[in-house]
RNA sequence: CGGGAUGUAGCGUAGCCCGGUUAUCGCGCCUGGUUUGGGACCAGGAGGUCGCAAGUUCGAAUCUUGCCAUCCCGACCA
């Protein structure tokens, strides 16, 4: 009734911003181009977060913080990286307001508080780090520095969308320094792994692990590896990215370290980051015309028990069933709530936990307490069913675990059934057309080749996948000779 | 940055073309009561610089100009 959302099928855009807004995950603030995370998309953050963390912590990184401002002399030293970032860069070039003698009451930039130099807000932090590391870093005693910071970057970005793409977003950068190539390489493809283990255990989104052409190569990268997820309209998503830097910022910031040998050589390095892009990615790979679907492993809520009952007398019975249910629960490390508000009705709530997308709901009045049995219901397949009070707990608990399988094997099926191959030009465009998706289809390695197919079809080269089998063919667009296929599609 | 659309209470809207008392309705909100198994009902009530700024006019939500914001579609990008 309050809230209607518009389906997929009428307007798949505006079905994406009505699950964020309604779904109470972000709103529009009053800055352009930036949102304000509320509670409920901020709590999925974090447990997001924590679970990255923790991952990161176990492959040996730690955290640091590094400034928002980067002196623009730093910020030009990796020139390609300068390059790649200039056209959406936020500049600090004045540091005081003043009164304005013209308009009492209000305030100007004061012309005489001009910064000697301008100060970049971060793109990305790899000038500032890099800049930093030379100091950290004489020896190859020094080595390996395995750092991650959790950050907020600004791009200044000509359209934004909720969560997908923003002025000012969240994320996390590693950024490593080694003394060896192998050892960089090795880590920049660990890093990739915990992103796709991260990414299809816990958001329950399946991905394909792949390298990027040039043309979609980070800016200052040797190679950029990527995990590129696919939505429910067939659009493609970059979920995450880790790079392998080479010596380039090594290079532009002269950080140098001895061997064994006391020879002098230049540190390799990776990048490598997810940010709250990733919720985007969430919603629109599981959610429905009901609203949001949460993978249970990261649902700021898991669980919620409603009560129905029938005039005051019979709600102590209920509510005292249900602090025992709620107590079992948590015991077992489930993120439950107690919706006894007693504001909105039964169907109020139902409606309202389905547009969130909490897994699980719990319902239980009188002629359940009967029958020793609660009714339960499945966000995921909208079963309801009664279930027996006894072992309640741990039946949730691996429903939980069936839940959070079960949209991930969805999910799976349908970017598989989503992959098709095409073998010409007319079938490439028509597949593109008709079905979306990713399409496998020959390339002749060029740029300018997969330049051409962009700006005939919009698509793009999403990757290379990693597990790609070699094969001979033909280019779609030139003819020319392929020996692999690589994974097109129109993305976000 | 180009094209299109929109802006009236927390949300959704009527009124605008054709200027004229106190700006319409629904949801939500507050108070009281009845209710509670799929978005409850009754009664009473509060809430508005009509996006902002100029202009035209005796008089502007309504006409004119400028600006701002948001959405959609492009170009650019994670």
């Amino acid at each position: 009734m309050s809230k209607e959302l518009t389906s997929r099928a009428e307007n798949y855009s505006q079905w994406y911003n009505d699950l964020v807004l309604k779904g109470g995950l972000a709103d529009y603030s009053a800055v352009k181009g930036c949102m304000v995370i509320k509670p409920y998309g901020y709590a999925l953050w974090e447990n997001m977060r924590d679970q990255l963390d923790k991952m990161f912590k176990e492959t040996g990184h730690v955290n640091a913080y590094f400034p928002l401002f980067v002196p623009k002399s730093l910020f030009e030293a990796e020139e390609k990286n300068a390059e790649g970032f200039a056209k959406e860069c936020a500049v600090v070039t004045h540091y005081r307001l003043k009164n304005d003698p013209s308009r009492p009451g209000k305030l100007m930039v004061d012309p005489d508080a001009k910064l000697e130099e301008e100060l970049i807000v971060r793109p990305t932090s790899e000038a500032i780090i890099w800049n930093t590391y030379r100091d950290w870093i004489q020896s190859y005693r020094d080595l390996p520095i395995l750092i991650n910071q959790w950050a907020n970057v600004v791009r200044w970005e000509m359209r934004t969308r909720l969560f997908l793409r923003t002025a000012e977003f969240l994320w996390q950068e590693g950024h490593t320094a080694h003394a060896t190539k192998e050892e960089a390489v090795e880590e920049t493809l660990k890093m990739l792994n915990v992103y796709s283990t991260f990414v299809e255990e816990y958001m329950a989104v399946p991905v394909i692990k792949g390298i990027k052409t040039a043309n979609e190569r980070f800016a200052g990268a040797e190679d950029t590896y990527c995990i590129e997820a696919l939505m429910q309209d067939g659009k493609a998503l970059q979920a995450g990215t880790s790079h392998f830097l080479g010596q380039n910022f090594a290079k532009a910031f002269d950080v140098k370290f001895s061997d064994k040998n006391n020879t002098l050589d230049y540190v390799w390095a990776t990048s490598w980051g997810v940010s709250t892009r990733l919720i985007g990615a969430l919603i629109m790979a599981h959610s429905d015309d009901q609203g949001l679907i949460m993978p249970p492993k990261i649902a700021p809520l898991q669980v919620v028990i409603v009560p129905i009952y029938k005039g005051e007398e019979s709600k102590p019975l209920i509510d005292a069933k249900a602090k025992a249910i709620l107590d079992e629960l948590k015991t077992l490390g489930i993120r439950v709530k107690y919706d006894d508000n007693d504001n909105a009705r039964p169907g109020w709530k139902f409606a309202e936990h389905e547009l969130k997308g909490v897994p699980v709901r719990i319902a239980m009045g009188l002629r359940d307490m009967e029958n020793n049995v609660v009714e339960l219901a499945r966000r995921d397949t909208k079963e309801k069913k009664p279930v027996s009070m006894d072992g309640l707990a741990g039946y949730i608990k691996e429903l939980l675990e069936e839940i959070q399988q079960n949209i991930y094997n969805r999910a799976l099926s349908f970017r598989n059934e989503n992959i098709r191959e095409a073998n010409g030009w007319e079938e490439f465009v028509q597949l593109l057309d008709e079905k979306g998706g990713f399409i496998a289809a020959h390339w002749d390695g060029t740029p300018d080749t997969e330049e051409k197919i962009k700006e005939l079809t919009k698509a793009t080269i999403r990757c290379i996948p990693l597990d790609n089998k070699p094969e001979d063919g033909k280019c779609i667009l030139t003819g020319k000779n392929s020996t692999q296929r690589v994974l097109f599609a129109r993305a976000y």
